[in-house]
DNA sequence: AGGCTAGTGCTAATTTTTTAGCATTGAGTT
DNA sequence: AACTCAATGCTAAAAAATTAGCACTAGCCT
């Protein structure tokens, strides 16, 4: 399951899917850059060997070099994580979920990304019914 | 800093954490049975007094036992927690986060809790012009 | 009041994480 | 083709997390 592993995650190895899921992928040297309480470079990629054989991340070369990005496609990733979010701190209501979203930014959503979200309301509502 | 604080958790007490904020509160036996992979009883009473030095939980008596509880007000820690997942993944778009939440949901959402949402988004509006 | 149960505090050992260092390999350049 | 730079693989040491056990205390029941 996929709750399991994510909290199966050690600090670092949290600290590091971070990274991959912000920035899509990276190498050794910018996973290191982006890590609070950066380790040396060869901890990074000690690490980065260990997480690969667990399955939490694969590698592609670019020339010399790995470059290292989640297993899990991003959507699903993002769901998985969403989902989580939902059980630990809104009860499992996405509705409350997303009150708090909306409640958050409040200040930043502009006219025209509101209008695309009252789309999407719409559009699951014809869904629905 | 918030997200420094959450990136700091050891694994166990992150576990322990999202057992507190998806409960509220709890005792050292009810934080036991939730946890996966579940320690010692002891193991977890030092996990949750350690925890309380850091300042991460605090905890009330009632009658002889420990009732422990997250430091940050649940609202706090909401906040704080989506900001995360925003910058993790969906880079920083509220309005991406609210657009898969829904997606994630689509079939379990009911009719008035769709309702609820527009209005939500339409109180936002009428705020932002 | 005395005994019993269920809780706490603390400490020390084990296990896991986290780390750095060294040897090696591969690609590109001159 | 040799040299050089930048990467990797691996291993073992250090640090941190995790755990269990034991001694003690407070409340409760008879």
């Amino acid at each position: 399951m996929n709750k399991q592993a994510q909290h199966n995650l050690s600090r670092r190895e949290r600290q590091i899917m971070d990274v991959l899921h912000r920035t899509g992928k990276a190498t050794a040297a910018e996973v290191l850059e982006a890590l609070p309480n950066a380790p040396s470079y060869s901890a990074v990629r000690a690490l980065l060997r260990v997480m690969e054989e667990k399955g939490y991340v694969q590698h592609e070369t670019d020339g010399a070099k790995y470059v290292y990005l989640p297993t899990l496609a991003p959507a699903k990733a993002r769901q998985s994580a969403l989902k989580q979010m939902l059980q630990t701190f809104f009860e499992g209501s996405t509705e409350q979920a997303v009150a708090a979203l909306l409640d958050l930014s409040r200040s930043k959503l502009k006219q025209d990304e509101l209008d695309r979200l009252s789309a999407l309301i719409e559009q699951a509502r014809k869904e629905g019914r």
